[in-house]
DNA sequence: TCTTGACTTAGCGTTAACTCCAGATGTTAT
DNA sequence: ATAACATCTGGAGTTAACGCTAAGTCAAGA
């Protein structure tokens, strides 16, 4: 595929997966004869694993990491499980952050609705008895 | 307070908090007669609010506005509350995904542990027989 | 062959969200 | 009252993550 298509797949810019490779988020893509890129299945997947990682807040830095153990082989397995392991839990404990904030907008929603439509109170009241 | 107090609070450098007022992301901070910056509590409640809000990944374009329209009065409520609303469905929308991505990881990290201690498995295959 | 259009690299520009600095002024302890 | 320290303002600098432009290359159709 070239990078036009691969680009409209996962609607990320050419620009931005040129750099995704330079900066070593992605492994260095194969190339035509004529140097263009020319991205296979397996390039096709690390685009969309560092897209969906990059998409939960993971750290450029870590996956760069990653993938940088990835390409020294099957030596680096432990080191590899061990950046996932921490950014799991990393993520995990934003996802409960941000579930308490997620719930106090709510609670703040409803003090704007319980202000602006007493109405739906006096309603309620009548409804309740 | 002072503001190294309300820094030292909230875990947020002096030189943030006057970056967040100039902005507007919290409203003007009450002066001492020297000029220097005195929290209230009701200041001390705007900067937790923001950082929390900060926090989950609200924009800070959006929280701006929010302020303005407090600062308004109570015309806004329904704008306000609009702007509330809109972000809480987002941050849904974005913890929904997270928690997908999550998973993922949690997934990954399995493959790695079957592949790094396959004695584990055979533990397993005997403990279930 | 010539044109058209997608692709290439290198490197400067941009935006968001801070972060730091300098020089002036305020505050406090002795 | 005078060090010593905190805070002030205005503005420049920084970092991440791209976006944009220039100048040139390459492949396919008329």
């Amino acid at each position: 595929m070239t990078i036009a298509e691969v680009s409209k797949k996962y609607d990320i810019t050419a620009d931005t997966l040129r750099y995704y490779e330079r900066i070593g988020l992605i492994p260095a893509v194969n190339r035509t004869q004529g140097g263009n890129r020319n991205y296979t299945e397996e390039d096709c997947k690390w685009v969309e694993f560092s897209k969906c990682m990059r998409g939960a807040g993971l750290p450029v830095e870590a996956l760069i990491e990653y993938v940088s153990l990835f390409q020294q082989g099957d030596a680096t397995k432990d080191a590899r499980k061990q950046i996932l392991i921490e950014q799991r839990d990393q993520l995990a404990d934003k996802l409960t952050d941000m579930q308490k904030t997620l719930e106090r907008l709510h609670t703040k929603i409803k003090g704007y609705e319980e202000i602006i439509v007493p109405v739906e109170q006096n309603l309620k009241k009548l409804g309740d008895s």
